[in-house]
DNA sequence: TTTAGATCAAGAACTATTCTAAATAAGTTC
DNA sequence: GAACTTATTTAGAATAGTTCTTGATCTAAA
């Protein structure tokens, strides 16, 4: 994935990607956010793990590098109520729950064959380019969370 | 809606509301986002609308009363991306439609016995409290985007 | 009227994010 | 490969929305 040195990458890192180009910078990030266990970071906890990689890499560079990736679309925001910014690479359409239990952020999936606008009333006339689906709860998966005794 | 004068309000407006006192303060901010035409405000929006009818109100209280009308269930938050939190009186279950051709926001309704949960592969145990939808896209009512050709 | 606690006002502080300007790197052409 | 052009990076300043702090004021109850 990563380049395994620090040197300046001549050949490989910056092939054109969707009319930019892929610096090193930009593969760090994305190599940040594709690692397992590393979903929904902040842009601060993706500079964490980017400077790990990469220590000359500044925080105004993983803004312009998360930024530059939303836009071409292999990442994508993800937005917990007025909190920071968050940024996964799963592309799917799902929805995210916040734990209140746990402190996590989960990907909830659509039931298959099912349309996330499908229960709301649209206007005739509406054209929906993107949802963002946020639910707040009790994940009920994860150790911490399983014995609640109301459930 | 709101008294009249400037004086302080001995009997009616700290009547107790669940536990909270009702002030004159509280009484005004919620009254702008109950006057018709005034949804979806941010606090400054508000703040501006509240010092019309209460001059010596401050933005710290706007924010205070915001918070606890908040907590006390009489009025939502809204997020729309990272954008100011707007508050909105619609307390019915329903989406947020942001559109980007005339810049305004809309409440889109649940279809007619609807659940918004219906779509979503909650895991097994998982109870959701709160849900928050919101769209981007063209409302297509506004003559502003109605007459889109690609529609 | 006194008292205790809730609420308000003003402004400082904080945080996530964007902007700016100069330095650097990459792709292109010779 | 050297010179050139443009995109990108870096560091730090600036900004916006929001929260925090402190002292003053108000309210309800004793």
């Amino acid at each position: 994935m990563a380049t395994d040195s620090t040197e300046t990458c001549h050949a490989k890192a910056s092939e054109d990607f969707g009319g930019m180009r892929m610096t090193k910078q930009r593969q760090v990030v994305h190599d940040v956010l594709t690692d397992l266990g590393h979903r929904h970071l902040t842009a601060s906890e993706v500079f964490v793990r980017a400077k790990e990689k990469m220590p000359s890499i500044s925080l105004a560079t993983v803004y312009n590098c998360l930024e530059n990736l939303t836009g071409a679309g292999t990442i994508r925001q993800v937005h917990i109520d007025r909190e920071a910014t968050r940024y996964c690479a799963n592309l799917s359409p799902h929805a995210h729950l916040y734990c209140t239990g746990c402190d996590e952020v989960f990907d909830i999936a659509l039931k298959d064959g099912a349309e996330a606008t499908s229960v709301w009333a649209l206007p005739p006339g509406c054209k929906v380019e993107e949802m963002q689906v946020s639910m707040r709860g009790i994940c009920g998966t994860c150790p911490k969370c399983r014995h609640d005794p109301s459930t």
